[in-house]
DNA sequence: TTGTACGCGTTATCAC
DNA sequence: GTGATAACGCGTACAA
């Protein structure tokens, strides 16, 4: 007889599926059947319930996994460099609401990694070796994370448009441009003409449809009427003021996100000018803070809870080796008093 | 020949341990004695490198976690109900210095886990299937997520003293009585005489400590200074003002965090108490918003970095089989406007 | 120092 | 419908 090997750290004593096997007086065969729902028989399923119960099994999942299962688990990699990566309270209320969406088709785990940075890099490398599917937030216009996954055959959905990657990488998005040409027709339709607008980061897919959706609305477009922002409260201040310099006779601002239309709103109460009467401010996401301001603000809200579904939906097709496709969330103007 | 067998879903197509010893011309046990850094002949080693480089072999982690090997991974339970799961800054920042610290050790977090819930039992019995071990926050004092965890001999570090399982789960805390005592002193070297507190939660061992470090400092004890808080913003502004009303007569409060300190420092404004004037005002934590507040706020200072590298390190010991044990982070007072 | 072979726990196939 | 067993990729004890 020759060597016993692979005896590696002491075994978890937890109970495998041939303690339960023996404790049923069934083959394993038919425990990993009535385990993933295959048929049995009706005296051998009730026999394998009863020794499941009793013996507190809980599947090893790294055996399922090497054994070719379906993965329970996803990666999460946002692509921001990693001291921000759990500092976006709108990223970190959709994550929940992803978590709860997964947790409900008995999926887990969400492996916070970050995006493209040298540090990063090592990061993906060991969630790598978990060779999870991937739930990717923020993608940029171009990433080598992107790239390297797409190569490697990694199924992965994205929230929001993956530009340049819509062939290989599912997503679901939600009508940024629409919204944002909502928004527009809608302060147009309150008698402003003079509509100026803070954009998003030009390099993200959100802050280039939203722009556009301006474009689409807004009638004779005025270069003066347009600053870049960068979703951020600060940011929303200066386009502001930015944009009352340039254009003093505004009568209303359109910022692509609600912490922006924040900053906005105070830069207008600095400069004199009051909200709604002198200057209308919609703002883009119905985040939070659209309901803590004074006026609260008229907004585009995105359904996120749905949002969130529809992307582990798209996450378990990909799994199954769907092609990857694209799906539009509808999006709903929600008027307020800062209109 | 019996059945060929065991052929689940498509192989990922990733290079093996097998393709990379046969790229080296050596046995799959050298290439994995390389790849653990154990003793082998300088040649080979060299050879297996070369191929490791070449294949682009990514190891894979369940094959690992099969066979025995330390677990590269590590569960992050933390213990609130699901909704505010990622919804703290504070301890989102942690959790960013841990992943960082465990890192550098090449273990990923992953998997927040959230506490007692009846939903999030499920999540648990999810991440179960993982067998990580566990890095657990705002551990409560009775948690049937504890027991559970040390009665399966799930190797478990906690952020703070884990009451009632300091024997059976490691941890790192700071020194929370004596940061309190530290400021409470402090307070009454400047001449305050009658000092307000504004506690955290009872059944959190930092609002326990803390208040056991007024207590400590403080002189002659005086229920009517005493009000709980939650830790949160509006939490401090409705204690500060029963304090006020309480006890009109008081010359500082401290405030057990400065979330809530903040809050207070509203409070006294629009009770027209001036800071630090007529009322001294002490925080806890130096969180951000520390430097946030007119005027800025005395605190007291953990050393979160070396917090994250110590419960990295503490998480490590275990997984090798080291007893439980604790560590305590000393504190630091900072002192700005407030006093 | 290096090669060989077993075992980890599960899934899926084959033969009954 | 059920049992037996190969295969997944790796770590390691043992033999060489």
């Amino acid at each position: 007889m020759s060597g016993r090997a692979g005896a590696g750290r002491p075994r978890s004593g937890r109970a495998t599926i041939y303690d339960v096997a023996r404790a049923a007086g069934v083959s394993v065969g038919t425990v990993s059947r009535v385990l993933n729902g295959h048929p049995v028989g009706d005296a051998s399923r009730r026999a394998v319930q009863r020794a499941l119960a009793g013996t507190g099994y809980v599947p090893n999942e790294h055996a399922r996994r090497l054994a070719g299962a379906r993965p329970a688990t996803v990666a999460f990699l946002h692509c921001v460099s990693g001291d921000r990566l759990l500092a976006d309270p709108n990223v970190n209320a959709l994550l929940l609401d992803c978590l709860r969406s997964l947790g409900e088709q008995q999926i887990m785990m969400v492996t916070p990694v970050p995006g493209d940075g040298p540090p990063e890099v090592a990061v993906r490398m060991l969630a790598a070796r978990l060779d999870d599917p991937v739930l990717m937030f923020s993608a940029p216009l171009a990433s080598p994370a992107v790239d390297d996954l797409v190569g490697r055959h990694v199924p992965v959905v994205a929230c929001g448009t993956p530009l340049g990657h819509e062939r290989r990488v599912s997503y679901v998005t939600s009508d940024d441009r629409e919204g944002a040409r909502q928004m527009v027709a809608y302060l147009r339709s309150r008698g402003r003409r003079r509509i100026g607008v803070v954009t998003g980061p030009m390099d993200l897919p959100g802050g280039v449809e939203r722009l556009a959706g301006y474009r689409d609305a807004v009638g004779a477009f005025d270069p003066a009427l347009v600053v870049h922002g960068d979703y951020t409260y600060a940011g929303g201040v200066t386009a502001a003021e930015r944009l009352l310099r340039q254009a003093p006779d505004l009568d209303a601002i359109f910022a692509a996100s609600d912490v922006m239309a924040a900053g906005v709103l105070d830069a207008c109460a600095r400069a004199g000018r009051r909200v709604p009467e002198d200057v209308a401010v919609g703002g883009y996401d119905d985040a939070p803070i659209a309901v803590g301001t004074t006026p609260q603000l008229t907004t585009v809200r995105i359904p996120w809870r749905r949002y969130a579904d529809r992307l582990t939906s798209q996450l378990l097709r990909r799994i199954d080796g769907d092609d990857a496709s694209g799906v539009v969330m509808p999006v709903e103007l929600i008027v307020r008093g800062s209109t």
